[in-house]
DNA sequence: AAGAATCGTAACTAATTAAGTTACATGAAA
DNA sequence: TTTCATGTAACTTAATTAGTTACGATTCTT
């Protein structure tokens, strides 16, 4: 798993328990999806699980599973339950007192409330559901190309 | 000089520039600002000189200017010429023939490009002006409120 | 009840990135 | 010619995150 790409792995590992909604998923299964190791995986989406997106069980045939049905898992809330930041900037004050900090923190903070709010609609619009729709049309097209002629 | 703080230490140095716009002022002067160090000011800033945000001249009486005016200066240009990323989350590959992954990252490639485009608009509305007209009106308030009572 | 499978989590190691630092060559002004 | 600047390469340090090992807790199967 590379750096950064925690919220693309993650929907890697969320589409493929989508394709299989009824079946219990390890983390050593979701680790081989992408290419890294069972405790990283649980690490990572541990705070789904906080956040009903996905359930886990311990023991014998345990595993993981979806909360609840792609069409209500929305990007928005898998990149909050995963701790992301949606702009990378810090605005944390480094010279209390000086006012040239406070008025570009000022402005730069009413830009990133503003931006958080518009990339955060948008995310809320794009569901797991979208995710697996775009999967399986790939999916089709492949199987339609490979018995083609 | 704080991790993912390149943006508001630039802004911050750039404001003092404005505010001094008939004097040359040196990387040791601007690091003190951001507290930090000559070099990594260089470093940060040289960017912007390629883009004509500012100026620099070596030698004695040396060092470095706004290269135009505060209002023709935009935060979006500045964040490009600082080569900082606006969204995060990277959308590179890892399992090449995955067609989840392709699916996944098709998805969030879309997002990545539209939102893009919107942030970079709004700070392509925002300009140094705006930073130095915002801390102009801190400073006002602070000498009246200094000579009140 | 025993054994195997599985998650939860702490603790450690390794890799990566960015800032900080040192050093020195280059250029310009007094 | 001396002094004051930037430009930049090379190295060191610090911070963050992924990866790994280990083991306790839990649950199913036999």
């Amino acid at each position: 798993m590379k750096r950064n790409s925690r919220l693309s792995s993650t929907l890697h590992i969320l589409v493929h328990m989508a394709e299989k909604p009824e079946q219990a998923l390890t983390s050593e299964q979701l680790a081989t999806f992408i290419h890294t190791n069972p405790v990283v995986v649980r690490r990572t989406i541990g705070g789904l699980r906080d956040a009903g997106i996905v359930t886990s069980s311990r023991g014998h045939g345990g595993g993981w599973l979806l909360g609840r049905a792609p069409e209500n898992i929305s990007l928005a809330e898998i990149s909050v339950a995963l701790g992301e930041t949606l702009l990378p900037f810090s605005t944390e004050p480094e010279s209390p007192g000086c006012l040239v900090e406070q008025a570009v923190i000022a402005v730069l903070d009413d830009f990133r409330v503003a931006a958080e709010k518009l990339l955060a609609e948008k995310l809320s619009r794009i569901t797991l559901a979208d995710l697996t729709a775009d999967f399986r049309r790939r999916y089709a097209l492949i199987g339609v190309s490979s018995h083609a002629v």
